[in-house]
RNA sequence: GGAGCGGUGGCUGAGUGGUCGAAAGCGCCGGAUUGCUAAUUCGGUGAUGGGGUCAAACCUAUCCGCAGGUUCAAAUCCUGUCCGCUCCGCCA
């Protein structure tokens, strides 16, 4: 959500950013909106103040006359602060409803146009793998090595749902360890997180949970949602909150099981673990002051490259183009680790996201920060990545360090916990 | 799931209809003082919106979990709701 004050401020800049993030809306209708509503605002308040004073005669009435008089008096000022205080309530409302559709601002950096116009930025250590034999897909090679069970998975809960089986439950244990490991060591603090959350706090972080083209799972007649991430949760963790400043950053690194309903995917690249109902992540998440937030975008984005890095497998980052970005972003990079498996001869696949999300999710969820000495408070600024999301990962494994007789090399740094060097 | 109790300022905790944004203590900030990393003492110390100012000061409205209701007037009475605690039941 942006800050009424700034939108009404810099009218023409949030018009430009809505076209270039392809939102549609009418963010000038708040000017006049706003205009009004500080009338109707001032009135009530002015009608309020009088009726308080009025109150504030009664009990000192000289007798029972002058004490009626004083009361019908005060009963019609509330009357009339009350309809000023709907209007203005009315006119609040709509208001709201204009902001809350637009999205955040976009950083400048950040490269124009849509999904096929992301900037790529780097690649990582590792080279793309060069095969003497034809490579299998993740699919093939979990058949070959009886990891997943797609078929067990939609007679329990439906297609999209999976079990994992023998290595494969391994290296998704080990991925989970070695992320939080890896995080704990660098100064975040681990948590394991509610797998659902209110709605509210849902709406904050920037999901819609209702309507037809929700990636939300809802229980039934109460406000629990499942999380599509953990971002949700970790977000929600200082809801209401007021942080103190000198403890920013704060850095926390969540487990949790991610839920997404895939509306509207069907068609769309949905062979094997790529794009499932279920899969389990560890994610980072930041609270940091407002100048801190920019350098903690790009810290993040290195320690998901330093942890692919050590998974060994070849990736690009990029950085996302506006029109691609989700309404909370100020800015996303995203990694995209080879995959040799996916298409005729391997594709790109997103394995991890991280976004600024500037004030925008702090504003919604009311978390801010106070400096000693200072007067008022800041909304902070949140900021999200994953570390892990293991289902993508574990393809990215596979797919990367199959070798010619069909068994599968494991990255050195999940060996520990693996515990052994080759899976078949 | 059943029964009971409770949610007040950074914290502890008073407060059952008007003078309560709210006692007291703690913490914190500033001053004084004592020959010394402490003690004593005085004062100050919430947030949000609106106005005001170069910036302050200042003025004003709102806020005692949340949302409604009663009343001229609600932290205080009523209803709903959320959260927490205790006991019982159930349970990994």
């Amino acid at each position: 959500m942006l800050d009424r004050k700034f939108l009404i401020e810099n009218l023409d800049a949030v018009i430009k950013n809505c076209a270039s993030r392809g939102v549609q809306c009418d963010p000038s209708a708040v000017i006049a909106l706003d205009a009004s509503r500080l009338e109707k605002l001032k009135l009530a308040e002015d009608l309020n103040r009088q009726a308080n004073e009025t109150s504030k005669l009664i009990p000192k009435a000289k007798d029972n006359d002058e004490r009626q008089v004083l009361i019908e008096k005060g009963r019609e000022l509330r009357a009339a602060k009350d309809a000023a205080q709907a209007e203005q309530d009315a006119i609040d409302q709509q208001i709201s409803e204009i902001i809350s559709e637009l999205p955040n601002m976009t950083h400048p950096d950040v490269p124009e146009g849509g999904e096929d116009d992301a900037k790529e930025l780097s690649f990582g250590k590792t080279a793309k793998p060069e095969f003497d034999f034809q490579p299998l897909d993740h699919v093939a090679i979990g058949e070959k090595h009886d990891l997943f069970d797609f078929e067990a998975g939609a007679r329990v809960s439906g297609s999209g749902f999976y079990f994992l089986k023998n290595d494969a439950v391994l290296l998704d244990l080990a991925l989970q360890q070695f992320a939080i490991s890896k995080l704990a060591g660098v100064g975040f603090t681990p948590v394991t997180t509610p797998d659902l959350a209110l709605t509210h706090i849902l709406q904050g972080i920037g999901f819609n949970p209702r309507g037809p083209e929700t990636q939300i799972y809802s229980v039934e007649d109460t406000e629990l949602n499942l999380v599509g991430t953990a971002e949700i949760t970790l977000g929600g963790m200082m809801a209401g909150q007021t942080i103190d400043a000198a403890d920013l950053p704060l850095l926390l690194c969540g487990l949790s099981h991610c839920f997404r309903t895939e509306a509207g995917a069907a068609g769309r690249a949905s062979k094997g673990l790529y794009r499932v109902h279920q899969f389990t992540k560890v994610e980072m998440f930041a609270f940091t002051s407002p100048e801190q937030s920019d350098a903690m975008h790009d810290r993040l984005r290195d320690l998901e490259c330093e942890i692919f890095d050590a998974l060994e497998v070849p990736y690009r980052v990029i950085d996302t183009a506006a029109g691609d970005l989700g309404g909370p972003a100020y800015r996303k990079f995203d990694l995209e680790a080879w995959m040799p498996g996916r298409g005729d001869s391997g594709q790109w696949g997103e394995v991890t996201s991280t976004s600024n999300c500037t004030d925008y999710q702090a504003r919604r969820l009311n978390v801010r920060s106070k400096q000693a000495g200072k007067k008022g408070t800041d909304f902070v600024h949140t900021l999200n990545g994953t570390a892990v999301a293991t289902g993508r990962a574990m393809i990215a494994i596979l797919e990367n360090h199959q070798q010619a007789d069909g068994s599968v090399k494991v990255p050195k740094a999940l060996q520990p916990w693996v515990g052994k060097a080759v899976i078949g």
